[in-house]
DNA sequence: ACCTTTGCAATGTGATCACAAATTAGCAGC
DNA sequence: GCTGCTAATTTGTGATCACATTGCAAAGGT
């Protein structure tokens, strides 16, 4: 089991750059969520984040709408948000949607991908191989993810790109925690299918990879694993880390 | 061509049901996107707004962000917000996007249609007919969005359904335009060859039926209609109707 | 020992205020 | 008549405050 509390990057909020405290936050817990720092079942109080990011409530709490909106956080009757707990169906419509729209994606973004753009995949590629060999958990969500995504990018940044983030962020904590778990070396992925097919051209073998990539990257969760899983997620950090 | 204040069902706010005045401001402005009350590259202020629903300017920030978050309105580097105008591109997309989503809404809701949902569909669908035949724009957009919601919320209210309205709210703007200018008579729709793949469970036939209704729905957009409703989303209301 | 109750702390919500940036309107100069 | 500058207005942003509700915990009673 691995602590979700390293490698917290803390927050020099820099000079502003012309970008607001409120896109600011949204970013920063965007971040976090993308790489399992946030645990499904923890709850996010408005106050809490302000204090951690060190600025008002009130920027945060439109940060925090733009994530509900988004499914990377949930609200319930109580008008808590909290980081939404995985179930098995919700799992199964994310993979689904996510075949759907990634390939899509892919398909549209390959007639845009040049020598130099393939090399750079080839080396994320790399990095994300070296990672998994080192057991590196966060360097290997940070890498995994700029590999789909600068795919993506390419052909369909203005529509599909936040929708495909979107099921991304549902998806990340729920992914970290079982990484957590059963650790990394269990991983597959079908980056170098993927590569060649984006290589030859080939959209079929394109579509076929990032599927097979989809549903086999968690696709064999044993009965088992699930219930560990649901155990743990059941209201553990309610109070929430720190 | 169509004015598109007609039918503002002004807003007595009700007495609240334990709903937050932000959730109420949301939902109104949804209803008004949705329903084409707001027409591509009109400006929306947030005091105006405020002022419009007689609420302080708070919950309009945080419903705005969220419809922004959605690609229902659009932030420039001004900070200000307005209705997204459409391009061919981003035409493209949505309605791959939606081709993609919705035969997977539909093929999933598909087990789960009994009779009595088949009927209020079939009611529906004659509904929708009967707004064309009456030249009932409002109506005819609010019958169209029921009778494709009400399949799709079947199977896959939590992931799919909050994808499916985002790419709606992204469209509806432009399809009120759209048939404002060419009016409802040149609609076509695929609802009978839907509603009978449902009725004999037929996959393949439900998700040809969907393609073939987002595709030919305004598929057959002229170069000189598109020119022409270039230049009207040419910034025209900025200032904005009233 | 367990349950209920009472009080306090924490949280979300909405309004108001202050401020900076940007847009607009008005006016002088060429 | 058109352009360029200045002042006033509008607008978004963020902080603070007040309030209602919820959650929690300590204390009291059975």
């Amino acid at each position: 089991m691995l602590d979700t509390a390293d490698d917290t990057t803390l927050h020099p909020r820099a000079d502003d750059g012309a970008i607001t405290v409120q896109e600011w936050v949204y970013r920063q817990l965007k971040e976090r969520i993308l790489t399992g720092q946030f645990v499904p079942g923890r709850s996010v109080t408005l106050r809490g984040i302000a204090a951690m990011l060190e600025v008002s409530p009130t920027p945060v709490r439109e940060a925090l709408r733009r994530l509900v909106s988004e499914g990377a956080l949930e609200v319930h009757g109580n008008r808590r948000v909290s980081v939404p707990t995985m179930t098995r169906r919700k799992f199964d419509d994310l993979c689904a949607v996510r075949v759907s729209l990634e390939t899509l994606a892919a398909e549209r973004a390959m007639p845009h991908i040049d020598a130099d753009h393939l090399a750079r995949l080839r080396r994320l590629d790399a990095e994300v191989d070296e990672a998994i060999e080192k057991g590196d958990v966060n360097r290997y969500l940070q890498r995994h993810r700029e590999f789909h995504f600068s795919i993506y990018q390419v052909g369909s940044a203005e529509v599909l790109m936040p929708l495909i983030e979107s099921v991304w962020m549902q998806f990340s904590p729920f992914l970290r925690l079982v990484i957590s778990h059963i650790g990394v070396d269990y991983i597959v992925d079908r980056h170098a299918d993927a590569l060649n097919a984006l290589e030859r051209q080939d959209h079929a073998a394109l579509r076929f990879a990032i599927e097979a990539d989809v549903r086999e990257g968690l696709g064999s969760l044993t009965e088992s694993e699930w219930r560990d899983l649901d155990a743990v997620t059941r209201q553990p950090g309610q109070g929430a880390s720190r």
